[in-house]
DNA sequence: TGCAAGATTGACAACGTTATCTTATTTGTT
DNA sequence: AACAAATAAGATAACGTTGTCAATCTTGCA
């Protein structure tokens, strides 16, 4: 945009080019008096760098990739914010890559993208942070690269998540405590992450308690609104029912409200229902849904952080992988009547 | 990422590179079998121009950037995917800028932004479309940009945006069709461009059905499911009751369903209540609420089109810059029973 | 046939920065 | 005081592409 080049500045200040640029980058070895005199020719002139000229002989692009292929508009958006603050932090630019991760093209689609497109490294969110294929072209053509909420993390490559089984494990912990045993579970897709985790903190916390474990309460969704209340018209009309359903998402929550709602079953009183993710809807139905708040905020800052000591040849070990969850109890959920 | 060059390809075709680079660039004047002798070398070996250099060389960097401060996930998202669906066509990049309109340094974030960031052009929505001191950075500095449902139109710069009151006079004739006459109607936050045209749709059509306009049926939201709820209290305690609600978004449909539960009043039979944006919650209540869906997949794709037909110095005066709505009818609105 | 005009190709410079290498200066040590 | 080592600054090349200009080869027409 600007035409004012390091030359320009070279020559206001005295000094070479080569001066400034070391002033730029806060490079070592350069007297007090000369940082001074750039900064003032830097700041008179309005000058900032070409970032084009300095990728194209440093090999950097000072941009980030975001790939995402997430239903959740929510979450990304948030995420984004998140990824943002910590960029802008770090200096580095995001970009984005919304795409179909049901689609047959998509290997093609993400390689085409990573080839074509200026960056210095990217982030991928699930599901597609598990995409075998992906993630070796990533390690074969060493672009960096850090994982949001993956699958399976045994895998030797930075990865940022959310405690979802502690989470998982302490609504359950609250549902008990509020005197519910017969608990109705209502998985989520069986391609994300989060289920399998989710489901596996409801268990423990039925072990640690001592109660038994109910095939029939357990019903498998899709984390869809629909999903939700299809499993609920089971949960709710088989003879074995639940005194408070725990869905694995807000859509499928609100689902069950839906139909509880149709069943004439009062919620809290007759029936708790709680949910996970803190949706806008969660808060936005009557009675408002208790649920988890996950950190995305959190997770898109530490993921850049991540990417970014990766970049730069930096060890990434000090910073944190997992985060906390939030639990939000709100009013569709009371004590056991029973 | 590649280390392969365009001498590469130039060596192994037994061509000078800048034969390589006309062909990549579709130039003219290239035979066939020089352009067929590229290809085949370019396919050998496997090789992508670099994005640094041809940017630096040529000022261009094919990354566009989308400006945006809205509180509607959902929206910035579907924007989002249309932006990118354009942006591939064209092949450009999409960059995003995700900042907080009511901040006090917006100005100064954003015009560091503009500087650091390489692009070729950027995309605004509201209400950042609409604020003065940043268009006219832009354009006394002559960047490319194009405006999303900008609030003032007259300005003669390129914008793309929905028919709100086309679609605001069409769900209000769609209500008195029903037989409705006392509608209320809450009004969207004053700061963006929507809630005034919708408004006008609105009483458009209560004039050319030679309705009555009855201030007190029009109540002063804020877009948040709390307004939503404080202005339906207002409207059905009111002597002055109305039949039908329209509201100026679907958070406020939501409010506004929650304090017709509340007060005990039958949706739809007894209330007809009405949104507007189709946000995913208006598809989770129950009833599901009546709404307007906006073309925001097309505004993306348009914005994007336009900005790159500017930025190639094309004229764009031959691309719409105004997209219908559709009136989504769900079972939240039913014939008037008075 | 001769020559202007156009088509086709290539050599080389240029974009604006940073890396490498060199030179000059200062500091520290014995 | 002498010399090694560290510090400070600059000259120049290089990153990988496209723009400019010149050179060669065709083509069309008188």
């Amino acid at each position: 945009m600007s035409n004012i080049t390091i030359k320009d500045v070279a020559a206001l200040a005295g000094v070479s080019v080569k001066t400034v640029s070391r002033v730029l980058n806060k490079e070592a070895n350069v007297r007090d008096v000369m940082i001074e005199r750039v900064n003032k020719a830097v700041k008179e002139l309005n000058f900032t760098p070409n970032p084009m000229a300095r990728g194209l002989r440093g090999h950097k692009t000072f941009i980030i990739s975001l790939l995402y292929s997430n239903p959740n508009p929510g979450y990304i958006v948030e995420l984004q914010k998140g990824a943002m603050q910590q960029g802008s932090i770090d200096g580095y630019n995001l970009q984005i890559f919304p795409c179909d991760h049901t689609a047959d093209d998509l290997y093609e689609t993400v390689i085409t993208f990573l080839k074509n497109s200026p960056q210095d490294g990217i982030i991928l969110t699930h599901p597609i942070c598990d995409n075998k294929a992906i993630i070796k072209y990533l390690e074969d053509n060493q672009i960096p690269f850090a994982r949001i909420s993956p699958l399976y993390s045994d895998h030797n490559s930075p990865y940022v998540g959310s405690d979802d089984e502690k989470a998982a494990f302490e609504m359950t912990q609250y549902l008990i405590s509020l005197g519910h045993t017969k608990i109705g579970f209502i998985k989520g897709h069986p391609d994300f992450a989060a289920t399998q985790k989710r489901f596996d903190g409801y268990k423990r916390a039925l072990t640690t308690n001592a109660i038994g474990f109910d095939e029939e309460l357990i019903k498998q969704g899709l984390f869809t609104f629909e999903s939700g209340e299809a499993c609920a018209r089971q949960l709710l009309t088989q003879d074995n029912k639940p005194t408070a359903i725990f869905a694995s998402n807000d859509y499928m929550a609100a689902g069950v409200l839906k139909v509880a709602k149709q069943h004439n079953i009062n919620v809290p009183s007759e029936l708790t229902i709680t949910g996970y993710d803190d949706a806008p809807v969660s808060k936005q139905l009557w009675p408002p849904i208790t649920t988890i708040k996950q950190p995305i905020y959190q997770l898109g800052m530490a993921a850049v952080e991540k990417l970014v000591h990766i970049i730069k040849k930096k060890s990434y070990k000090d910073i944190d992988s997992i985060y906390d969850c939030e639990l939000i109890i709100r009013d569709s959920s009371s004590p056991c009547i029973l």
